[in-house]
This record gives structure tokens, C-alpha cells and sequence, in this order.
DNA sequence: GTCCGATTACTCGATCCAGAGTACTCCGTG
DNA sequence: CACGGAGTACTCTGGATCGAGTAATCGGAC
């Protein structure tokens, strides 16, 4: 049981918000929004009540009344279930002790760099940057930051992303450096590759072009041409 | 036009592909799967499908031809229309040059982790220490590496993912010791806090408790106040 | 020569989710 | 006292996504 639907840490939050009190689904995201969660739980309305509704229906939290104050819309106030306090310690544990593959789109980006030539990507990456220092900056003096004197606790999150902010800074700048230097392993082929490309050489004519004029660098191809193309018309 | 539907990467790394030369679609997933980008880019099948049918209802790509060889079921060959060719070069510049907020699953654990005491969170993130060095160890041993001479460019993206896997090693590691050091900033709140849950205390009782026990470090909360509970029955 | 398992090539259906839309109320402003 | 804008509290819809399922074929083992 508890199998699949783990997708969404929204989820955990919710049961996180009704393991302390009960609460109407707005309240909760209120809450969340106060306490600076926004920022590292993906959190839209949408997504909230539907969630909301799947954990009632798994059993793991239930209604326990609906209030009409006023003439205001009715609320539906929720409570955890037992089942839910098993269910939230569960996942919690699991997401903290196992690490899980995440794909960013930054990752995708660079896996699809080589489409571009070397002279664009430095463009493009020295713009990315710019962008990344200023969010260092942002962070540095406080901006994105939360009332004076919150509790390391309640921010160890926003220390991280700083962390991995940092990380990239370093990367993409070490990267570049290395572009612009031309110390880049293969950097020459990658730039000859799109000059023939812009040439009008159709692909296969510039693979043929570049197989002769980089030899050893793309000796690894041939070690794969047996296995990967057996059936090529 | 083409405004919101650059959410998944594939149907960029679909575009990328048909770039180079028409294919079909179980083509393109075993070319990702051989140049390594199941790594960087998340792919299956359904998503695979729906994508290449999205991107052909949006007029990126068309069916070349429909193919039968042999006894084998049909396959449809795509190919990348001129809009699909501006539409690639414009998105993968956006996402080389613009950093974009995404969320994982471990910043939401870590914001969330309150929930637990300081002492389960050790253990637990112990337990994903020793799996973050068990990935490191992988990669130096070259285990989760390609072809031997395999180009610099083309494994890119695996040099960053190892540099925020090295990161997250430290962060994680840091953390670590100061929680078991008991330097971290409110380790001694936080384990009062969940010794009077434990206890049995209603969660408005611990909060009252507390304050009395810790009213410097608290004292962020009475400026919040005010505007955080106007209306609280 | 037939059986097994891997590979090829998709299809389907049940969620999931984002974001726009709705509707009502409260509060201040002129 | 009419108006506008912010806040409250959801609802709806259509597209995205995931993974299991299907069905055929091929190559090798026995």
C-alpha cells in the first residue's frame, strides 16, 4: 500500500501542516506561503485541492467539518488520519535517506549544447552568468531572505540551494574559460563540425569530412559503427 | 506562439534529433539511449509518443513516410519542418541562457524535516551520505562513464551532475556535524520541541511551552503575530 | 524444429497537474 | 455610496505523463 502516488511532495506537506493542526485546504496554503515553503515545494491551487482530495480518498487524511463563516464559501477543515502520521514519517524518511535522480532542464540544456557551435554557447552561457551572480547577490544581501533572526531550522533548505547556486556559478564559469581559451578537449572538431554544417553538408557528408580530419579523436565511433547502425539503408 | 508547452526537454531533444536527420520514433529513443542522454533527459515511452504527436499537431515536425519492412509492425518517419528548427534554436538558448527555479525532492525533505527530531534526522541522513558516496565512488571508477575516448563534449552534463553530486556530499556532510556536535543553531528547540510532542503536549501547549523556555531565539515569532493569526477561533 | 527471452515498435487508460476562471466579501477612497 | 482592488476560497478543463500491456519478430540453445 502507499505504493505509487509519491510523486508530489506537496502531498507530504499537507499531511506535514495536519500532523500539527487540523486545517481547510486555503489555510494550508497560507501557511505554507508564511513560512517560506514556496520556494522549495511547487505549490498552485490547482495542484493543492487536488492532492487534498487524493489523500482523503487514500484514506490518509479525512474532512472533519465544513465551516461557513459569514457569507464567505464554505471551507472543508481536514484532519490527519493515523494512517496519514504512518504514511508522512514513511516518506519523509525515505526522501531523506535516499537520494533520487532529478533531471533539471539545465542538465538537458548542456546534454543538447553540442547542437549549437562553441562561439553561441558562449554567448548563451555568459548571459546565464550574469543571471546566476545577481541571484548570488539577491541572496548574499538578504533579499530572498526571511525576517531577522529565523532559525537556521526553518531556512536549512534556502542554505542548500545557495550551495548548489554557488556550484554552478563555479561550473558554468569554469566552462567557459575553457571556451574561450580553446582548452576544450575537441573543441576544434566541434567548431569545424558547424562550419561544414553551415556549409550546406548534408549530415552524413560531414560526419564522412570530420572522420578523416580527426582521426583519432573519433576513434571511439568506430569502436561503436558495428553495433549501431546494422541495418542502415 | 509556441508559449507554454516547453515543459519537457524530450520534445526539445525530439526536435534536436529530426535536426540532424528524419527517424522514427523508437529510433530516437534508442539514440538517446546509446549517445547516454537517458541520464539528462527523462524519457519513456507514452511520454515519447504524446510528445511527437504534440509537436506535429504544432506544425515542428511531419510525417515523412510510413514504413513496413519486413513483417514488422508500421513506423512512422518524422522529419523537422523550418518553425520546428527556429522553435529548437530559440528554446535551447533560453535554457542555456536563462536559469529557471526547480525543485527537488530533497529541498522539500529538507524544508520539511522539522517535522522530525534532530536525532532521526542524523540517522537518516547518514544513511544517504553513505549513498551519495557510494554514487561518487561510481563515478571516479569511471562505472557510470561511456566509451573509453568518449568526447569531453558529449558528456558534459554528467561533469556538472558530479559537481553538484559533490556538493550535495559536502552539504549533507556538514550538516551532519554539526548536528552531531550540537553547533547547529536551535538543536536544543528543536529536540525541547519534540520531546514535549512526545510527551503528549496538543501542539498549542508546545508552542506556549516554548516560548517561555526560549524567548530570545523565538522572538522572531512576536513580530509575525500580528498579521499571522487575525482571526484564530 | 521449437521454445525462450530479448528486441522492436508502439497503444492505452488512469491519474496528475497547471493555470485560468469564478464568485463572493471586505476595505478604503473620493 | 459607488467603485476598484485585494483577499478568500475554491472549481474546471484540457493537456501531460507514466508505466503497464500488447504483439510481432529474431536469434540462439537444446
Amino acid at each position: 500500500m502507499a505504493g505509487r502516488t509519491r510523486a508530489n511532495p506537496l502531498a507530504l506537506a499537507v499531511l506535514g501542516l495536519l500532523y500539527e493542526r487540523p486545517m481547510h485546504p486555503y489555510e494550508m496554503s497560507s501557511t505554507l506561503r508564511e513560512r517560506r515553503k514556496e520556494d522549495s515545494i511547487k505549490l498552485n491551487y490547482g495542484s493543492l485541492y487536488s492532492v487534498v482530495e487524493s489523500l482523503q480518498k487514500r484514506g490518509l487524511i479525512t474532512a472533519r467539518e465544513t465551516v461557513r463563516e459569514g457569507r464567505r464559501p464554505e471551507r472543508t477543515v481536514y484532519e490527519i488520519t493515523e494512517a496519514g502520521t504512518t504514511e508522512m514519517t514513511d516518506w519523509l524518511s525515505d526522501l531523506l535517506a535516499r537520494p533520487v535522480k532529478e533531471f533539471t532542464q539545465f542538465e538537458a540544456a548542456l546534454s543538447l549544447m553540442p547542437i549549437f557551435g562553441p562561439d553561441e554557447v558562449v554567448t548563451l552561457l555568459e548571459t546565464r552568468l550574469r543571471s546566476l551572480r545577481e541571484q548570488r547577490l539577491a541572496y548574499d544581501h538578504g533579499t530572498a531572505s526571511a525576517p531577522a533572526n529565523f532559525p537556521r531550522l526553518f531556512l536549512i533548505e534556502a542554505e542548500f540551494k545557495y550551495a548548489l547556486l554557488r556550484t554552478e556559478i563555479e561550473f558554468v564559469s569554469a566552462l567557459l574559460d575553457e571556451l574561450r581559451a580553446g582548452t576544450f578537449e575537441g573543441v576544434a572538431l566541434w567548431r569545424r563540425m558547424h562550419e561544414l554544417r553551415g556549409e550546406g553538408h548534408s549530415p552524413e557528408a560531414v560526419e564522412q569530412l570530420l572522420a578523416e580530419e580527426f582521426k583519432e579523436e573519433l576513434s571511439w565511433l568506430s569502436e561503436l559503427s558495428d553495433t549501431q547502425r546494422p541495418e542502415q539503408g
